[in-house]
Parts: C-alpha cells; structure tokens; sequence
DNA sequence: TTTTGAGTTGTTCGA
DNA sequence: GTCGAACAACTCAAA
C-alpha cells in the first residue's frame, strides 16, 4: 500500500475541471486530491464495442489527464465491478476521504448508498455534492411539500426559487487545482478497456443558437441547435454556467433546462416510470407491437419523410432534432401502437445525449401515458408537420440519400392509423 | 373543503 | 384561405 494520506474526487459524470462543485471541496479540503474514473461494467457490458458514448468519455478523460499531467498528476482509470474497485483500490491507497457529486438515477443512488456505506465502515470520510442541477430532489416542491406533476407550476416555483438563491462560487483557481497528488499515471490506451474508437462523435456546444433559440427551435434543416445535450449529460460543461448564459440571453432555453430538472426531479420521486406508465389509467392499452414494423421504424423505412430522416440522423449522428423526436416517437406509439418502452430502448443505444430521466420523461409524454403529457388524441399528421416544418425538404434529403417522389411505400396510412390509434387508447382507457 | 383556472410542442372539421 | 370549436373530459395547483 502507498503511504501518503490522499482524497479521491471521483469522476461521474461531471468530466470537467472547472466550475466542479466536488472537485472543488476535494481540492480545498486536507488531502491530495486523487481524481478517479471507473468504467463501470454492469453498464458496460450492454454496450457495443464501438460505442460513440464511450469513445467521447474516453476522450474527455484523456483531455483532463492531459490537463491534469501539467500539475504532475492524472485520472487514474479504473473498470470493474464498481464494488469490487473499491475494495481495491482501498488496499492499494492511504485514502481519507471521498467526493462525488449526486446522480439521481435510481440505480446510481444505490450505487452510492452502497458505497458510501463501505467507505464509512473503513473509517473513511464520505462527501458528496449537488452539482448537476440548480435544484435537486426536495428543493422545488408544491406549496404542501409535495413534488410537481405538471411542467408549467413547477417551472414558476423554480424560477421563483432561482431568484431567490444565489449560485455558488464553483471557480477552480490553477492554485486550487495544484492540490492535486503528484503521482506518474498510466493513462490506458481504449483498446485495453476492451472499447474502439467510434465514427460517431459530439460536436462542440454552438453556443450562437441560443440568440434565435425561440425562433429556429423547430426547424430541424436550420443551423439554430445548440448541441449542448451531450455536454450536459456527461458534464463536459456545468449547468450554472448555462443557466447563467441562458437567463441573459434566452427565455426560451432557460425553460429548456427547467424541463431538464422537471424530468430528473420526476424521476426521482416517481422511480417506478423507469417501467410503467406514470398514469396507470393507460395500463389497459393493447399495444400492437409488430417487430417487423418497428424494425422498419429503427432502420427509418417507414416511408414518412421525416420519421425516416430522424431515424437515419440518430443511427448515424447519435443526435435527433427535438421536434423529429416528438414526431418519430409519436409514430411509433400512435401510428404503429408499439410500446412506448421499446422506442425509449432504442433511443437509449443510439442517442448521444441518452439520459434516463429526459428519454423517459419525453417518450411518456409522446406516448400519452407521462405526466404533463400530450393527450392521447393529439396524434401528429406526419404529411403535415413535414409541410409546416421541412417544407423545401432540406432536412430530408440531408438524410435519406438519393430522396425522390417516389419514395419507399408507407408502412400504414395516416388517416386509417390514425382512427385505429384514438380507438385503441380509448378502449384502453375504459378497460 | 371547495372552487377556479389552466394545462409544451396538434389536427380535423365545418362554417 | 381562415377561424373557432371539438377532440374528452380530467387532473393539478393554488386560492
């Protein structure tokens, strides 16, 4: 065992070094600050081999090893059994304390009770951080401490708070960060955490869209999106920061990041819509669920436009348009009667910026069956929506190569599916 | 406790 | 072409 009495600050999804509200205390506090990363293999073991998810977190820890290397230190990697890393790695160093910051994912949150409650029977201390939100579990609750259900009250409250509150100081000084242990890192090269590059990368925030973000928002050929879900998802960029940005720039956006905490502080209250329906009321919907359709609808053959051209985008960008994902899950759920969850499942392999409470959150929200969500007989019309929203079909042809008026065949015509959709969800209902 | 007002993102129909 | 109502009533949040 190394003698020297250090800390561990460690990396989730939080890979950066600035305006980090754990780092910060971590480096602030007693110890040398270790930073560590774990490939977790019960997440891992579901991914393909090339996964665009895992090449970009590889790639940002290798840029904060880099950075990190400037102050004779590193991130050491780690990739296991989460469990299993810390028995060792408990073996291996002289630790005092733990930092992390909050996931509020169900199976995060046990992870770290876990954890935390081994760290603390070998005596070590235990700190952790709200970092990736501006307010987190109980702090936005309905005046009779309830949580909110529906999106535009518990906006109100949020921003009410927002005023109300300060942000905090998270600004890492060089001379902060120098607190870091000195130690020579072995940076692993991908191949030996048992992944290869992907072609699928995360393009940079283009912080321009948000001056028109209100006006370009739903039209998917305009060079008017942001990028930024990625970032926020695996903290490549701070929240504050983009709070900070959106409240002196736009409206609409800030909304968007309240829509953000909207669906994470869903998810943490109500856990069980991980699998059911959050209105039960739905439960009784016969769904359809016809493989070779939903084949089609992953492959984008659907033979509607947009659909299609959202599907290819994701298969082959790991980024949808948001209006393209209302409209390619609503098809699914509505033109097709496929479960809501086996969408929620695909989008979750391919998407970029996946993240379990928003992916959720959106699909049950399409689908009918979530909170706040659209009611069931609000069914898009697929020729129109592509008439209001890609009508010189420039996003189209952008994705379905080779594009012309005669088209693939449609997989079911929109009026017929439509009428078949409303019948089905009423039958549901009543049953 | 009761009442009141409102609810992300639409579509269709008929005047 | 434009506009308002219907879709289908229900639930939530706050007064």
């Amino acid at each position: 065992m190394n003698k020297d009495k250090i800390s561990i600050f460690w990396f989730r999804r939080d890979l950066r070094l600035q305006h980090n509200i754990g780092l910060k205390a971590a480096l602030s506090g007693d110890f040398p600050v270790l930073s560590l990363f774990i490939f977790d293999d019960d997440i891992l073991d579901e991914l393909p081999e090339d996964d665009a998810r895992v090449t970009f977190i590889y790639k940002k820890l290798s840029d904060l090893d880099r950075q990190l290397n400037k102050h004779h230190s590193g991130v050491l990697i780690k990739k296991g059994i989460v469990a299993d890393v810390w028995e060792s790695l408990i073996e291996d160093y002289n630790i005092q304390e733990v930092y992390f910051n909050h996931d509020y994912e169900p199976a995060s949150i046990k992870r770290d009770q876990e954890i935390k409650k081994f760290l603390l029977s070998k005596n070590i201390k235990v700190d952790h951080f709200k970092d990736q939100v501006i307010f987190e579990k109980n702090e936005v609750l309905k005046n009779d401490d309830n949580p909110y259900t529906v999106y535009t009250p518990y906006k109100n409250k949020w921003l009410e708070t927002f005023k109300k509150s300060e942000l905090p100081d998270d600004t890492i000084t060089d001379k902060l960060l120098s607190n870091v242990y000195a130690f020579d890192n072995k940076f692993p090269a991908l191949k030996k955490l048992g992944f290869s590059k992907s072609s699928i990368a995360v393009k940079p925030i283009n912080f321009y869209a948000l001056h028109n973000y209100g006006k370009y928002r739903d039209y998917p050929a305009k060079d008017g999106i942001s990028y930024l879900s990625p970032h926020l998802r695996f903290g490549t960029v701070s929240i504050r920061e983009m709070v900070r940005k959106a409240e002196a720039e736009n409206e609409v956006f800030l909304s968007e990041l309240v829509w953000r905490e909207f669906f994470m502080q869903i998810l943490y209250h109500f856990p069980k819509v991980v699998t059911e329906n959050f209105k039960s009321k739905y439960d009784g919907i016969k769904w359809r669920n016809n493989e070779k359709e939903f084949e089609k609808w992953c492959r984008g053959q659907t033979g509607y436009e947009l659909v299609d051209a959202g599907m290819r985008q994701l298969n082959t960008t790991g980024y949808m348009h948001n209006r393209v994902r209302m409209i390619t899950a609503g098809f699914l759920c509505k033109h097709l009667l496929i479960d809501w969850r086996w969408g929620e499942a695909y989008f979750a392999k391919k998407l970029l910026d996946y993240e379990l409470s928003s992916n959720n959150g959106n699909w049950q929200w399409a689908a009918g069956t979530g909170c706040d969500a659209a009611p069931y007989f609000r069914i898009f019309n697929p020729h129109l929506q592509l008439k209001k929203y890609d009508e010189d079909l420039k996003y189209t042809q952008k994705y379905i190569q080779n594009y012309s008026a005669n088209y693939l065949p449609r997989i079911v015509e929109h009026k017929f599916a439509r009428a078949r959709a409303l019948e089905s969800y009423k039958k549901g209902i009543d049953n």
